[in-house]
DNA sequence: CTATTTGTTATATATATTATATAACAGCAG
DNA sequence: CTGCTGTTATATAATATATATAACAAATAG
């Protein structure tokens, strides 16, 4: 999987990292059991401090994403977290403001639901087409 | 309006207020050509700092949603910001995280959908009731 | 005219976050 | 033993956030 950093975004490094990542759960680039790049490699290979990947890794720890292994290193939970009440309160905070934004710029309801399908259908069938080749 | 700060939260204050007042404009609890409370008025009444207001109040103007006169203050846009490329670029990004979330999650679209259908439902029905208050 | 209000600008300070660098540690595999 | 894991510790630097205080120009209210 290839992860890619932005040194001009606002973004913190370890948050784009953590979102890549679960993005690439979603598409099934990462499967439930692969393991991750060690802090160190990940780090070269992008050219940023280990600390900096440790970060990302244990949030999506504490997440619920990945498990460590002291000695294995970290890889991808067989079972991925669920949709609790703190992760509902979360989105719907989060999706109400972005709807909120969009439906001031003039964004219909159904350009913003078909954008919502499209981005569902693309990891749905992303999953299907790596589920098939194996 | 009723702004309301969080701080516990992580999310700056400014950007709590940028969010909340963006929430209003769909709301309709604010109306285009409206004006804000004076950023020393505001700050006072929340009890933090005018600054924290100000800055709040720019980064609406930069988006396009607030003018500010030296004299007069701030009020809102007779003609909100429009759905420009950079937008869309950005809410692209930030969507396809959210889905990617959601769908590790086990949260499945239609559910998905749903929410923010509600969400757009629920600014449009607001923003009628008021009008015809009018 | 005077007093008050507006946003703006400037300076200073404190705190937290982000990212880096370096080093050392324990545990395990080859 | 050697090399690989993550972990811990310490230090440093830059940036973001928030506050405090003061002063300014421009307009308005009395």
């Amino acid at each position: 999987m290839i992860l890619k950093i932005d040194f001009e975004s606002e973004m913190p490094i370890y948050e784009q990292l953590r979102r890549q990542i679960i993005e690439g759960i979603a598409k099934g680039e990462l499967n439930t059991g692969e393991e991750l790049p060690s802090v160190r490699q990940l780090a070269e290979d992008i050219g940023i401090n280990l600390h900096t990947v440790n970060k990302a890794y244990n949030v999506l720890k504490d997440e619920g994403y990945l498990v460590i292994d002291r000695r294995k290193g970290a890889m991808v939970k067989d079972i991925l977290p669920e949709a609790t009440k703190e992760y509902y309160d979360s989105l719907e905070k989060e999706l109400k403001f972005i709807v909120a934004d969009a439906y001031c710029r003039g964004m219909g309801k159904d350009e913003f639901l078909k954008q919502c399908e499209r981005y569902f259908d693309e990891y749905i069938e992303s999953r299907r087409e790596r589920e098939n080749g194996r």
